[in-house]
RNA sequence: CGGGGCGUAGCGCAGCCUGGUAGCGCAUCUGGUUUGGGACCAGAGGGUCGGGUGUUCGAAUCACCCCGCCCCGACCA
């Protein structure tokens, strides 16, 4: 490719409304550009990325025994109401009807069509396991989408769905996918950890994400110093250090205008984890929609929603208002477990605690000397407290950390949670029918794109790895002379005979521009050609990332190709 | 959805408070000079100032409504 036909808007200023780093790059560096709100073009340079990174993902994918096809991005309705998520499904999917008045969506994720697929093909369990996959544009209706490609309404994913006739054979595939997202993601050259992860809307049992490690990322992860335990804080368990409080009678202290826990503490002078900290909300979806529920955590401790979600069964949770904290007895700031007419959930690190300090559920009152076990007979237990950094794990004796990372890749074990309303079907060994059971196997690939950015990058722009970069190497011309234009298109026609993916720089530009836009654009290695170099035969090859070296005109292709060898190499460790 | 901010040329911004018909840098085009780290000189093109309504002799500027974008929050008793 000559530069001079390549459609790469460069950006001189960093477009003030991007705030991370790999959208600011990726806008400048004339990779992607938006269209709308979480919607963006790949314009020639930010696609010949995303078709590495997808040749990456097919590679392994196959290689791991996983078929590709592709789905429709537009599904109708009754899959869904099928599936029994048209109603469970919020507003992130994107609902329409077609002229015929026929309702629609765009594919959120594609388990409905998949099943469907199966249930109409899938006869006996000789044709199981099977694995399929696509790579496919995805709309969810975000939110708030925000960080570029980070987090957008139209994403492509790679998913991958199987089917197995025991589970079994589905736990042995499961490992398999785990094993293959971690070549995937080494191949990229990315820093990732897999954690164990909440399985949200999608429903199931096992469940590990991916995350790339990055102080952007969106997901907090704990991670044991000692051990390989890692999990997503929505799931993470620890052990927090014992309170250790003195078992007395209910006493209540006057408490005036103190409501937040570090007020109270000091103003009864006592350390946040003696207080009881209550929280009220308002629950919807499972058998306790519509009701009010009350979760106390220590008050050093913050309550964790996704687990309380969890126990509770619900769909969806949120504080509760003024009204419906009155309509329970209790009063806002002043809230406690003691005497309120609803269900009480206490989070298992204080299940025995004893002299906490609570709200009296009157104004400006608190009640110390609280023995849960005594005081709050009927609370449900379980773990609802968020993990912090310096708890002790669970499983060994070191201590938690806390990172953010980008969630990439996500595996399930679903069972048959679709496959049973979705009826896909067999007949089994014994002649009698039988339900599938599922897995499924999500990678984002386009938010890989950014992830990779977001690790690879420095104060001149993008370093692409190898693997994924758009070219190999930029045969820059510098000066203006015939000798130094016929000396740089050899040297690139050679390349491209050796099967180099390279880019010629043959744009009349400043030397300094030519630069500069192959730093920003992040190609691994540049060949400069210029009169100074021929004329002392010594052409000077830059590596992105490293010393620059030398090399006479006859032998600059081998030397590339060298280089690239090199850089390879090192990436690959 | 709540809070905050923003919307003026492709990008980055000024002008708005105190109304008088739009400006700067970069980019673009033409000519010339230049060519190993984002050149210089001369000239040029490009904006219904997000949209609408209103106030006014007159609106980028004031008021109201709408739209779009960005950030934060949705952790608190």
């Amino acid at each position: 490719m000559r530069y001079s036909k390549l459609f790469s808007p460069t950006l001189r200023d960093t477009p003030a409304d991007a705030e991370v780093v790999s959208h600011q790059l990726l806008l400048r560096a004339g990779f992607i550009r938006r269209v709308t709100s979480g919607v963006y073009d790949y314009l020639p340079m930010g696609l010949r990325v995303l078709r590495k990174i997808e040749g990456i993902v097919r590679e392994e994918m196959n290689r791991a025994g996983a078929q590709e096809l592709l789905m429709p991005m537009v599904q109708p309705a009754e899959f869904w109401q099928k599936s029994g998520r048209w109603e469970k499904y919020g507003p992130e999917l994107l609902r329409f009807k077609d002229r015929h008045d026929h309702e629609s969506c765009l594919g959120p994720t594609h388990e409905e069509v998949i099943c469907d697929l199966m249930s109409r093909e899938l006869r006996s369990y000789k044709q199981l396991p099977m694995n399929l996959y696509q790579v496919q544009n995805k709309f969810r209706d975000e939110i708030r989408p925000r960080f570029g490609l980070m987090r957008g309404r139209e994403f492509v994913m790679k998913d991958a769905y199987s089917f197995h006739a025991n589970s079994e054979c589905l736990a042995a595939e499961y490992k398999n996918m785990f094993d293959t997202y971690h070549r995937i993601f080494n191949r990229l050259g990315l820093k990732f950890r897999a954690v164990e992860a909440d399985n949200g809307s999608i429903g199931g049992s096992s469940s590990h994400e991916f995350h790339v490690l990055a102080e952007s990322g969106e997901d907090l992860i704990a991670h044991c110093s000692g051990c390989s335990y890692a999990a997503n804080v929505e799931k993470a368990m620890a052990i927090p250090h014992v309170f250790q409080g003195t078992a007395g009678e209910l006493t209540e202290v006057s408490t005036p205008n103190k409501t937040a826990v570090e007020d109270v503490a000091s103003f009864l002078n006592v350390a946040n984890e003696s207080l009881l900290k209550t929280l009220i909300f308002k629950v919807s979806g499972g058998e306790l929609d519509g009701q009010t529920i009350a979760a106390c955590v220590r008050g050093d401790d913050q309550l964790q929603d996704v687990k309380l979600t969890r126990v509770l069964g619900a769909t969806e949770i949120e504080m509760a208002s003024d009204e419906d904290v009155k309509s329970i007895g209790g009063i806002v700031g002043y809230v406690g477990p003691v005497g309120l007419s609803c269900p009480v959930y206490i989070d298992s690190a204080i299940k025995n605690a004893e002299g906490m300090i609570m709200g009296s559920n009157k104004a400006d009152t608190h009640t110390a000397g609280v023995s849960i076990n005594r005081d709050v007979p009927n609370a449900i237990i379980a773990d609802l407290r968020q993990t912090q950094a310096n708890d002790t794990c669970f499983s060994c004796h070191g201590f938690m950390e806390l990172s953010r990372g980008i969630e990439v890749g996500h595996i399930f074990e679903l069972g048959t949670v679709y496959s049973q309303p979705m009826e896909v079907m067999f007949q089994d060994e014994n002649g009698k029918r039988a339900v599938a059971t599922m897995g499924c196997y999500g990678i984002g690939v386009s938010r890989l794109m950014a992830a990779v950015v977001e690790q690879c990058n420095d104060e001149k722009g993008i370093a692409w790895p190898l693997n994924i970069a758009p070219f190999d190497v930029s045969v820059v011309s510098v000066g203006k002379n015939e000798a130094v234009a016929e000396a740089a298109a050899n040297i690139y026609n050679d390349l491209i005979k050796a099967g180099v993916n390279a880019l010629f720089d043959d744009r009349n530009e400043r030397p300094g521009v030519k630069f500069k836009d192959a730093e920003l654009m992040g190609i691994p290695l540049t060949i400069v050609v210029g009169d100074r170099g021929l004329e002392s035969d010594a052409l000077e090859l830059k590596p992105r990332l490293g010393e620059a070296t030398e090399s006479s005109l006859a032998g600059i292709n081998q030397a590339a190709l060298d280089m690239l060898a090199t850089i390879a190499a090192k990436e690959s460790n």
